[in-house]
RNA sequence: GCCCGGGUGGCGGAAUGGCAGACGCGGCUGACUCAAACUCAGCUGUCCGAAAGGGCGUGCGGGUUCGAAUCCCGCUCCGGGCACCA
């Protein structure tokens, strides 16, 4: 190791004054407080109603505060430093609302199911409740030792049977739901059940495969149609199977290459019926109600992107497959519409698909084949191998095959070729498109590379032609790409209704009516966002409260039977390929005394037998709600108390949507948690579950801690803390090593941990260190050399109020002189404004100089107690433990938690004189001292009166002056 | 390609229309010490100058304004997200 700084060894050389503030003796009073803050159950917050209700009487008149984290997933390697920026963040924000008068709940739980928690637990061969417990049991110490004052009754894992009882049951709320398209939102199956029985509604479409009247239909047969409605169902889907890990991953859990978020396995789309969360039904609603949120512009950007909504319209083409149904955005531009292309994977590319090549077909669209069968058989095939990664990197080239068959446009009645090709996506819209060379850039790449007809039927603005260096009359054909903008529509008429002259808007309605009339295609809202696959094939889950009766179809387990518990297993690996059609063997599956059991659901129909669903959920369940189970962690009857959650969540008025009241957490979950999230929330509020109609009122994200890495020559990392710089060098054992700036981690072999952090310097110098590198939404470079200038604040504030010789208390009873009341309240006013923002950093500046200014006002000690106690109330919330050792030692027996938040008074914030800048032609020249509640005129008169302004004015003509009282006077001079 | 952020000393950052660089790290100098460490004090944007003082300076170019790091337009570079979504 290099010759380091190190604090703890200096009590060795033990010439150090005894009671100076040095890593020891902050460790000492940091375990003191923790210990007194647990014992005392200083950051209980009590609820209105229940169990934790004690002491709610004495803080019932005080507005509340939900102060909430992202909860961490508990990792074996344990915390960097990293870790908690965020989580300190929160605490500081926490301890200061509760210094000014709020009720503040802020605790921390553990979102420890999962593929990584079962990964680990596969590595050290131990089982994942053990190694989950233990990383939880680790973590906590972690945190503890930062200081954060988090109420413990309160932190739950996703992993507890109390919790996932309740996790089930949400998900038995939302099994037992289905979508109101009239009323907008989610209501029981049963009500649903009602009006079918009643009449007065029919079952949707899609729903009843049968068409038999619901009046004629079995028990089984209205199951199957009553599941067809329900928010979570099941269907043969194309999921994302990923052999790799051995299971199905949900769209937001695969990158845009093609391969797993956690793991980089390749991913494959195929069939698979599996567990699907009809999150789609809320895709209007979780767009619209993003408006009231207070978010980040970046992360509403990225939902809306995400959930992808576009207008337009569905037009059927006649084929002799029967019709084909396209969706575009663009129906204005139907009349230029001059091929079709379906996706190889559409289900009427083989009827599509013709015997022979009609005469004339150009060599270039047969795909060298014999016959369109052939052609298109090897394409399909062809386009099945090709990953997604394959895709992009092979760049966009336009690629596909004749079908032999034409489609008929419906507005003029022409025929236009049909083709297989891989640029029209399965998965979105309908899978087949109408293209419209001209207009589309797409389709005109594909035109050019199969010599297609490129047809204008809007007219390009004059500048796009200018940029063009094209004639307004150049044919489309001359074109260098598709014009994209809006126009005038042109050449788009038939017998019955003409587009021509008519700008975008007006076009697109003109058409889609004249469509719907036809009966040809009507107006259509669709969506990128697509249902959430909700089963993996894992162990480390919640199981399903479903099993599957006689036949076939899924029912709930009845109340009573929650929790559904995990079966202990002995191997509970998943089942992993690298085989692309390898299939999913689910873990529980192997279980066979748990696969079937013979259950009395309650339906009057006796004990049955029954088999088990034997997927589990995706570890994003337990994120969707935890929020909800802080606020009543030990109730037995609910999820949350109807009462409990509209104290601390409820609307706070008519337009208010209610949530958390601060949300703080990394951007990486922008789409996945926050979406589902969301979702599950606004589905327990149309069930009347919650008051709240989002579950994150305000969101928050706080930046990365980042750190420099460093390679040797052979390109591998090496240990970032034993490199040392050398004339701008940076050496390892004396090597040359080249340095780079990363995440933080094992990888780059550049961690920190916060427990080294609190052995050399204690964990209040570690909080103020990371609070002071930036404001919270901001990413910063960690840098252990700079973590000293924060302990050497704390010596310097600790010095102030006690001797380091004798221990003996330092501060007088002195009367604080006017220059002191002055910058203390300058400084509250300043920290205040930190703390409200969130921009700790600001707050720490103020308190340094108000400690400079005491430390130089007072070198023999004596700073007035009226200005000690307030600083040590400053402090608090950036370094807690210090300043409750400095508040009890000022003689006060009970802990600051609760003290008022010093306030600074308007009268110390002006100064009787201020000193203000002269400029001339806007440049400093001089300043001037004045009173400060100098007028204009006397300002001006005393910039005048300053000889280095008034030998700059000699002889030059003043054209204007600008005097602003109490900010500066300026001269314009010729 | 599209959509978001963002460029201020050697480094993290402060200042959101009115004295650019608060506060801290690093660096230099000094005090204490036999010496060092710790601690404390001073200096530290850059250029010219012995100094006083002055020039320049917030990615680049333009604009608005008495006055711009801050507002507007164009460009550039960096980071993030999305990407054949019809």
């Amino acid at each position: 190791m290099p010759a380091m700084a190190d604090p703890t060894s200096n009590d060795a050389a033990s010439d150090l004054p005894v009671h100076r503030y040095d890593a020891a003796l902050a460790q000492v009073v940091e375990a003191r407080w923790q210990d007194r803050w647990d014992a005392e159950g200083t950051f209980h917050a009590p609820n209105p109603v229940g169990e934790l209700s004690t002491g709610f009487e004495a803080m019932a008149d005080r507005p509340k505060h939900y102060v909430l984290d992202m909860f961490p997933y508990p990792s074996g390697v344990g915390l960097h430093v990293g870790h908690p920026l965020g989580f300190i963040g929160t605490d500081v924000y926490a301890r200061y609302l509760r210094m000014t008068g709020h009720n503040v709940v802020h605790t921390m739980g553990y979102d420890a199911f999962g593929l990584p928690a079962e990964q680990f637990a596969l590595k050290t061969n131990t089982h994942p409740r053990v190694t989950t417990e233990a990383n939880v049991a680790n973590m906590r110490r972690q945190l503890r030792r930062l200081g954060l004052g988090h109420d413990p009754r309160r932190s739950v894992s996703t992993t507890d049977v109390d919790f996932y009882r309740w996790t089930q049951w949400i998900f038995l709320q939302i099994f037992g739901s289905w979508y109101d398209v009239d009323a907008d939102r989610a209501r029981p199956i049963a009500e649903l059940e009602a009006e079918l029985d009643a009449g007065t509604r029919q079952p949707a479409a899609g729903t009843n495969p049968n068409g038999t009247p619901w009046a004629d239909l079995d028990a089984s047969g209205r199951r199957a149609v009553l599941n067809g409605h329900r928010l979570a169902y099941l269907a043969e889907v194309p999921v994302n199977w990923c052999p790799g890990l051995g299971t199905v991953l949900a769209n937001e859990e695969v990158t845009a290459d093609g391969r797993s978020e956690r793991g980089n396995f390749p991913v494959y789309r195929r069939p698979m019926k599996q567990w699907m969360l009809r999150i789609t039904a809320y895709a209007d609603r979780l767009i619209q109600d993003l408006d009231g949120l207070d978010w980040s512009d970046a992360i509403k950007s990225q939902q809306r992107n995400w959930i992808g909504r576009s207008t337009g319209a569905q037009v059927r083409f006649g084929s002799p497959a029967g019709p084909i149904e396209v969706f575009t955005t663009r129906p204005d531009t139907l009349f230029g519409a001059t091929y079709v292309v379906v996706a190889p994977e559409h289900p009427l590319v083989g009827a599509l698909t013709a015997d022979a090549w009609p005469e004339g077909t150009p060599a270039s669209w047969t795909g060298g084949a014999r016959t369109p069968g052939e052609a298109v058989a090897a394409y399909a095939q062809a386009a099945s191998r090709r990953s997604e990664l394959d895709r992009q990197t092979e760049g966009k080239d336009k690629t596909g095959v004749f079908t032999g068959s034409h489609a008929t446009n419906p507005v003029d009645g022409s025929s236009v070729p049909v083709f297989v090709a891989d640029y029209v996506l399965m998965g979105y819209g309908t899978g087949a498109i109408m293209a419209v060379p001209a207009h589309d850039q797409r389709d005109f790449e594909f035109a050019r590379a199969f010599d297609l007809p490129v047809t204008a039927v809007v007219a390009p603005d004059p500048a796009w032609l200018a940029e063009h260096d094209l004639a307004a009359d150049a044919p489309a054909g001359t074109w260098p790409e598709a014009f994209g903008g809006s126009g005038a529509a042109t050449a788009s008429a038939n017998a019955e209704v003409s587009l021509d002259g008519l700008a975008l808007a007006e076009a697109k309605a003109t058409i889609t009516a004249w469509l719907e009339q036809q009966g040809a295609g009507e107006g259509k809202v669709q969506y990128k966002l697509r249902d959430w696959l909700f089963s993996r094939q894992r162990y480390w889950g919640e199981p399903f409260p479903i099993v599957f009766g006689a036949d076939g179809e899924p029912q709930a387990l009845p109340d009573d039977l929650l929790p559904l518990e995990l079966p202990p297993m002995e191997d509970f690996s998943p089942k992993t390929s690298d085989r692309e059609d390898s299939e999913p063997e689910p873990p529980l599956g192997r279980v066979t005394e748990w696969t079937t059991a013979t259950l009395d659901l309650g339906r009057g129909d006796g004990p049955q037998p029954y088999r088990r669903e034997v997927n589990t959920m995706p570890n994003w369940a337990g994120s969707c709600w935890y929020e909800l189970r802080y606020l009543d962690p030990t109730n037995r009857e609910a999820f949350v108390d109807p009462a409990n959650e509209a104290y601390w969540m409820g609307p706070t008025s008519a337009d208010d949507c209610g949530g958390v009241d601060l949300y703080v957490g990394g951007v990486e979950h922008a789409v996945l948690h926050l979406l589902y999230a969301r979702f599950w929330h606004k589905v327990l509020f149309d069930l009347g579950h919650v008051s709240s109609s989002e579950p994150f009122r305000r969101l928050f994200n706080q930046g990365m801690v980042q750190a420099f890495a460093y390679k040797d020559d052979r390109g591998f990392y090496v240990e970032a803390s034993e490199v040392v710089e050398q004339d701008g060098t940076y050496r390892f054992q004396g090597a040359e090593v080249t340095r780079e700036y990363g995440k933080m981690g094992k990888s780059l072999q550049n961690a920190v941990t916060p427990d080294e952090m609190c052995e050399r310097y204690g964990a209040d110098t570690l909080r103020l260190y990371e609070m002071f590198t930036g404001p919270l939404d901001q990413s910063r470079p960690w840098d252990t050399t700079a973590v000293v200038g924060m302990y050497r604040q704390l010596q310097r504030i600790w010095r102030l109020f006690v001797d380091e010789q004798s221990g003996e208390l330092r501060v007088g009873a002195g009367e604080p002189t006017d220059d002191d009341r002055r910058r203390l309240h300058r400084a509250t006013a300043a920290v205040r404004d930190g703390m409200e923002t969130l921009r700790f950093n600001t707050s720490i500046a103020r308190i340094t100089e108000l400690a400079n200014h005491l430390t130089a006002a007072y070198p023999d000690g004596g700073v007035p107690r009226a200005v000690a106690e307030p600083l040590a109330l400053l402090l608090a919330p950036l370094a807690p433990h210090v300043a409750e050792e400095l508040w009890s030692r000022l003689g006060h027996p009970a802990s600051l938690a609760y003290e008022d938040f010093p306030v600074a008074e308007a009268a110390w914030l002006v100064d009787d004189t201020v000193e203000l800048p002269v400029q001339v032609n806007g440049k400093v020249r001089s300043r001037i001292t004045v009173p400060a509640d100098a007028d204009r005129d006397a300002i001006e008169a005393a910039a005048r009166a300053d000889g280095k302004v008034a030998a700059l004015l000699d002889g030059a003509t003043v054209r204007k002056v600008v005097a602003v009282p109490g900010k500066l006077v300026n001269f314009v001079v010729a």
